[in-house]
DNA sequence: CGTTAATATGTTGCGATGCCATATATGGAG
DNA sequence: CTCCATATATGGCATCGCAACATATTAACG
């Protein structure tokens, strides 16, 4: 099915809350912690990654460290927090109100 | 935010379960059910139901009263029921893997 | 009787978002 | 030396919901 469209952003901004992280990082823990079940493609993350540095959500930063390739590390601005705590707001109403009308008829 | 996308299936296939009903209807359910947080416009909702139908999951057919201008009434077929069923399940795996991310970091 | 709102269905074209396929680059395991 | 995991990147496509517009009937209001 085609959920996911929209949980993206969401699913990054919360990844990012705590410390900066990369984007190949970003993609192992959504797929880790769903279980497997949520997974997006490097064509969809990374595109986002710039999305939300641009609307000043994210601030990324190069960081090159020998032995390995030079990796972005993303972490939440202040703007990002508010944006954050917001979609969990109305990712937790949406969800309630797709419960209210499934559950309806089979109580 | 763009949750919604992929989410309309589900809600019809939801609403046309223990009886039949026409577009409107439902469109109005899935208004008053969620609290007017979801709500879908006719150039989704109507062009969905022919897609359900042609996939063999809704069977609609017309019914005229006087008084009244012409409805057509979807009513789940076997095939729509088991879909149904798939569909809430991958539905809340989903939420479960979405909120297992989004909670994680603030336990 | 004329206007407005609610009911009811329908279409064209657009925008947003994720995917497929492909590309580049490095290090370790076999 | 090949394969796999790591890590970032992009062009073109598919899907899905929306804005705007269109048609038709009935009831309520002044």
């Amino acid at each position: 099915m085609e959920w996911k469209k929209g949980s993206a952003e969401l699913l990054i901004l919360s990844l990012v809350e705590a410390r900066p992280r990369h984007g190949y990082e970003i993609s192992k823990l959504i797929e880790q912690r769903s279980g497997g079940t949520v997974r997006f493609h490097v064509a969809s993350l990374y595109p986002l990654l710039y999305r939300l540095e641009r609307r000043g959500w994210l601030h990324g930063r190069w960081v090159e460290k020998s032995g390995q390739r030079r990796r972005r590390y993303y972490r939440l601005t202040r703007q990002g927090r508010r944006v954050l705590a917001s979609q969990l707001r109305g990712w937790r109403e949406f969800v309630a109100g797709i419960n209210r009308i499934t559950e309806a008829e089979n109580v």
